[in-house]
DNA sequence: TGTCCACTGGAAGGGAGGGCTT
DNA sequence: AAGCCCTCCCTTCCAGTGGACA
């Protein structure tokens, strides 16, 4: 009889006890280093259990800083106090970096409110007012306070204005039998810039700066998860330092930390070792690097990918600093390549922003003088991932796969 | 000091696609 | 079926710009 497959994985002991712990939405007991940041989400909230509105409030830090964390634990322990008073509390979490226009947004608030009975509310077709006057017969019927958390509330400024922020701010004036606070959480401080002044006076009545961990302070929080997640002495001395200290390089961010941990751990267990030590925290944190970007890749749109591929085909061909143009000529090349109808210049150049948003190239504007005002690109994804390998599904499309390279090389 | 390059990025709008209302 | 509404992706047009160079 052969044995089944799973069973020597299943077998093996882990050093895990619960894998949990370190997972982002793991809600941990205890906050280390953020008392201060809880103690004035408190302060303003504890309005709502008085029979007040609390301010609206701005969270703003780095990524992996806390502020999601925090305003959760805030609002669990809200929660369930308004229940044990009998004060009703609703708590709504929208990422607007998934949720990004004024419709979609109103829409995803009302459908939490939706009852047995409602109308739904279609994705689209439906004027955004009608939402709106929907969300509010909602929120009246429902009473009580209403909390919604608006993460990475920057991204829905840039995309959608500041319109969608001036009706949520506005809300109390409408609403009758009940009353709302919005929470904001930005990784971007001067985000408020962009915003029509009344609605940002109205919006940051109170302002909350998330500071970026230092190295100790991560090492507080790895001890805090390492206790709940890991069995004991799993850890040779360092590898806690040096997951804190790479996380703190990347601006202080927690959440990276927590994965490199993790993924120590998942390569000590691999090898089949009881112990793990510094030499898997550097295979964490190349896995880690290569992690990051292949889904992105993956999800990117067709002429994203051949732009990408046309600024990492000029660098292997030893470019540095690429510019606008240079990446349009080898872009608009490639398309002839795979039989594409090129998109303009002009779009290209949003497509370049894009990008450099998604972290994937870093652009910089530079004047060379008579030369004129161009980007200069690189690209910011591992050396792992060459030109080829960011068509992935794609790339039978570039497909003659190295000809087409070595023909547009043969050009350069 | 003015010119000029190679763009940048805002504005306006087209059109496809998804959906609702009457 | 016709008339709306909304989003997304894209094009076209064009004023504006930083700084090397004549």
């Amino acid at each position: 009889m052969r044995g089944n497959i799973f069973e020597k994985i299943l077998g093996q002991d882990s050093l895990f006890i619960d894998r949990k712990a370190f997972d982002h939405a793991f809600e941990p007991s205890r906050l280390p280093h953020r008392d201060h940041e809880v103690e004035a989400l408190v302060r303003n909230l504890v309005d709502a259990l008085n029979g007040h509105i609390p301010s609206n409030m701005l969270l703003y830090g780095v990524p992996g800083s806390g502020k999601t964390v925090v305003t959760r634990f805030v609002l669990t322990q809200l929660l369930e106090k308004g229940k044990e008073m009998g004060h009703p509390v609703n708590t709504y979490e929208i990422n607007c970096r998934n949720v990004d226009t004024k419709y979609r947004v109103v829409q995803t608030l009302a459908t939490q409110l939706h009852q047995r009975g409602d109308t739904p509310i279609p994705f689209t077709g439906w004027p955004t007012d009608r939402v709106l006057e929907t969300l509010l017969h909602r929120m009246d019927r429902a009473g009580g306070v209403h909390i919604l958390v608006l993460d990475e509330i920057d991204n829905l400024v840039a995309k959608a204005g500041s319109d969608l922020l001036y009706s949520l701010t506005n809300m109390n004036t409408l609403l009758t039998n009940a009353r709302c606070c919005i929470i904001g959480i930005s990784n971007d401080l001067h985000f408020t810039q962009e915003l029509d002044p009344r609605v940002s006076s109205r919006l940051s009545q109170e302002d909350v700066v998330f500071h970026p961990y230092g190295a100790p302070e991560i090492q507080d929080i790895l001890q805090e998860r390492v206790r709940s997640g890991l069995r004991t002495d799993v850890l040779d001395g360092g590898v806690i330092e040096l997951c804190a200290g790479l996380a703190a390089r990347e601006h202080g961010d927690a959440r990276r930390a927590l994965d490199l941990l993790r993924i120590s751990v998942q390569k000590a267990e691999q090898r089949s070792q009881t112990k793990v030590d510094p030499r898997h925290v550097r295979l964490a944190q190349s896995q880690l690097e290569h992690d990051q970007v292949t889904p992105i890749l993956r999800t990117l749109p067709l002429h994203q990918k051949v732009v990408l591929f046309s600024i990492r085909l000029n660098e292997e061909n030893g470019l540095r600093n690429i510019s606008t143009g240079e990446i349009f000529r080898t872009y608009a090349e490639a398309c002839m390549k795979i039989e594409v109808e090129p998109l303009t210049p002009r779009r290209i150049s949003s497509l370049l922003n894009e990008l450099d948003t998604l972290g994937l190239i870093m652009a910089r504007n530079v004047s060379k003088g008579r030369g004129g005002r161009s980007k200069q690109v690189n690209s910011a994804i591992p050396k792992a991932i060459d030109a080829i390998a960011i068509m992935g599904e794609n790339e039978p499309l570039i497909d003659e796969a190295s000809q087409g390279k070595y023909m547009l090389q043969g050009k350069l």
